[in-house]
DNA sequence: TATGAATGAGGCTTCATTCAT
DNA sequence: AATGAATGAAGCCTCATTCAT
């Protein structure tokens, strides 16, 4: 498996990353194929060459996107395996708003807000990428349950669950509001209520 | 003289109805004036003369919003007022989730996700909506703590902004995952937060 | 014969003045009846009870400038009737440069370049106009001569054409360089020209 | 290897070309990208990829007239060196008017016409224009005055303009006056005013 | 691989005018 | 004489895609 070399190679990858930075500032809808070939610095026959049109390009944007959640380079680290892991996630995500504060600021969630009942494909590619990362926030959810750390009753999954919706939803309202409040109450209150299953600590 | 008959009669309402339901199936972006010109029955003309433009339009599809929100007609309750309404207050949005399974139910979510750094106005339009919305939830939790229902240490704000978050982040991903599951979680987990700082009872 | 009262009556006078100043200022193409409607503060009806069309509307726009050439009350004289007044004739529409530096001043001007092939009613008004203006200039040369003052080889006709024409192409020169100075130029240059056909003095 | 073949080949020069006659016979604002593009046998992406827009053809059309007026392909030649060749500059003018009668016949001034204070951009390209042609005939007298052929008193600069002002204004009044009289008379007395600095002779 | 010209459907908006009251 | 809703053609432009080289 080749390693795409950074500087020199790759129209392709050139083309994803312009798309993917371009889909995150200003949705999927309102990036043009011309937009994103000049952002690339690239030629309308390349584009086509490498993607059979602008929805395979989004399909391979949010591949690129859950290579970076696999492997730790996405901007937030989804490999929580501890409880300062857990707050760092959300501090991240309050902190990517703060830098964008004037776009919906998770690239994930905003391709998932564009996607219509025709995109079969890439419905299933977002779910596919909520779902890799519930999992991962319930695996330490589950880890501290065996390890007797999270009480007997929590829902490790409906734990999960909580914290990436709570935490989408409030990317909303800090874009529309133009303010990171929303993401920093979510988050307290969120992590409030995984706490109070914690035992022992 | 004539009675103006609300289902036929008026370009400007069926304008502003026809828009509300295409927005909240398709999102702003992908609805065309022509689109809802057609669907409303009314001709290019009357469209803009009703409205500036279509950011016009969005504008009093908001207003609508927020006019049905205040008096009780949206298909959410907001003003709640006891911990059953709150109940219902998630089980309707679940309801909502259920009824139109393929599409992101909330329609001020769906026109919020849309707005660009462009539309400012629309921007402050949502805000303000999803502020009246948290603000009745914490009036709620507010009254529920001046009685004495509530603990002292509870942040009424941060927990109307954690249901409002949650709901709205949840219906994102019931939207990609085709399944209110989310959804149900979210509420739950939620609605267990809040109850554990009930008092008394 | 009714002189109108410019305060209270006259939604009809308010809609020629409208339209007057709106055509001088962005031509005629570019005025549509909502705006001069708009500016002068009456009704879509009105206008249209007023004026068959828009064309009417400059045709009385153009008839409006004639009376006002005619009694002396438009912003240049005309009635040019010794050496001082013809300098005055300049200097007025040199004037006018300066005070509307960014738009061609000359209303009847602008009307007049805005004609096609269509309008040749208004196409005659314009013509018209141009020709009362050249004539009255004439008469001036015409009497000068008819006193000796002016030299039997003058024609006065094309005199007065000169004058014409140097001030309108210079208007036009005007506009587009944002300085007066073509005008004073053509109006300096056209001016000595007649002077040398002055006899005695 | 294909040939470019002028006259069917090159899109772009073929909208240019369809333009630049549109445009002089009705002027710019009269004047649709959909008929440009139907009069140059193109489709609409093709006006958008070689055009920014409307405004961007109108630049192209301006630096195609430039062009022409600099390599001597424009149908009034402005590079008089004699006073036959300045003689020629007048009758080519009226020339034009008799061809297109119903019309303003110098596409410049056409083009000039339509600017508003929005088109800086085209605004400044017409200056240019004037700019050079003007420059042009006064580099004439310049060097007629330099051979001692004009009076020391003639202002060069101001002759120029008259010639250029009196025609502009002149094709004005044959335009709404269809008749070419004017332009003969503006003509004949500028022509008559300068020669009286030549000297010599 | 690579380039950019070509295509045409459709999106948003303005305009001049007519109609019903 | 007055109001403003209604109409639909047309204007300017963007977009996603295909084609020729």
């Amino acid at each position: 498996m080749k390693v795409p070399d950074v500087t020199t190679d790759n129209a392709k990858l050139r083309i994803v990353r312009a798309a993917t930075e371009l889909f995150r500032k200003q949705g999927v809808r309102r990036t043009s194929p011309d937009e994103i070939i000049e952002a690339s610095g690239t030629g309308k026959g390349q584009f086509y060459h490498f993607f059979k049109n602008k929805g395979g390009l989004v399909h391979e944007v949010l591949r690129y996107h859950l290579d970076r959640i696999e492997n730790g380079t996405f901007p937030v680290n989804f490999d929580v395996d501890s409880w300062e892991a857990l707050q760092s996630w959300f501090d991240a995500q309050i902190e990517l708003q703060r830098r964008y504060s004037k776009t919906r600021a998770c690239p994930i969630g905003t391709i998932g807000n564009d996607v219509t009942e025709q995109d079969e494909l890439i419905r299933k590619d977002v779910a596919l990428i909520f779902d890799v990362i519930t999992r991962k926030l319930g695996n330490f959810f589950r880890k501290e349950k065996a390890a007797g750390r999270l009480a007997k009753g929590a829902d490790e999954e409906a734990l999960a669950t909580l914290c990436v919706s709570a935490m989408q939803g409030a990317m909303l309202l800090c874009k529309v509001a133009r303010t990171t409040r929303p993401a920093e109450q979510a988050a307290r209150a969120t992590l409030a209520h995984i706490q109070s299953f914690r035992v022992g600590s």
